[in-house]
DNA sequence: TGTACTGTAATAAAAATAATTACAGAATGA
DNA sequence: TCATTCTGTAATTATTTTTATTACAGTACA
């Protein structure tokens, strides 16, 4: 992950649970976080694609939380925005006339799907209700 | 983790518990990779420098595991390479007029190095040497 | 003493990420 | 009704990160 969008979705959902359930605009909420306000739109898109917020558009619009912060746990955000191999991936093709080339994105394949399946499995322990809970 | 660190360290790792001693030139190592050769003496300086491998130079020289396969487990082979968040992180600071700006990365931080320290744990049960004994 | 390596740096190219800009469409309320 | 303030979305540009390329000094061998 050399991206941002686990802490910004992060930040954005404990920011709307702070708000609870009042309508918050992507200009307020990239003030927090500090980036644009389109990407932050772009953002909630995903979000809302995966049930965690709602919207609202026109004047006066923003989004809220869609379901209860207990009710969403860091494993699911974590999977609505992973878009790339937890522990990298080589673009280029292994040399498929090399052995050990050959064979070893097959094996990167089993050691990754095992190390993300646990990863997921301890983000999943925690709940965005729980995350929110350490702001004082 | 965006970059291909992890994949091409233990690749090169793998070839060279394969060669049982012998010398392999970072050439070879980036035919089977396909990879540029002089990436793999960077990344070779860096396995180097934490006690994976070592190197010979000169006409015939190459590398060679420094140690035995089954005392390099695949925690520290991460470790070696790893050189950001493993959930990412957003380059700006957050707002620090906002109180949950003010606050995230603090959580972040906590969060993420309980995941991170779990994911090692993860990793580090499997050595060098299982991971090649997978290789048919 | 030529050859084949490593070590290392500098530079360029490519890819990924983020910022910016723009604007249509929706909801509000004066 | 219509100006205002939002979202949704796309297109473009800028920036940063990653990878490739090139080059060459130094080392070891034969």
């Amino acid at each position: 992950m050399n991206n941002s969008r686990f802490p910004v979705s992060l930040h954005i959902l404990t920011l709307l649970n702070d708000a609870k359930g009042t309508l918050v605009s992507s200009e307020y909420l990239a003030g927090s976080i500090n980036i644009n306000p389109a990407l932050v739109r772009k953002e909630i898109m995903n979000l809302r694609k995966h049930g965690f917020v709602n919207s609202k558009e026109g004047k006066g619009g923003g989004s809220f939380l869609a379901k209860n912060a207990a009710d969403i746990n860091l494993g699911e955000v974590y999977k609505a925005v992973k878009n790339s191999d937890i522990l990298g991936r080589n673009k280029n093709e292994p040399n498929p006339k090399c052995p050990i080339g050959k064979q070893i994105n097959q094996h990167l394949n089993t050691l990754y799907s095992d190390v993300e399946s646990t990863l997921i499995m301890n983000l999943s322990k925690q709940t965005l209700a729980d995350f929110a809970l350490k702001f004082k």
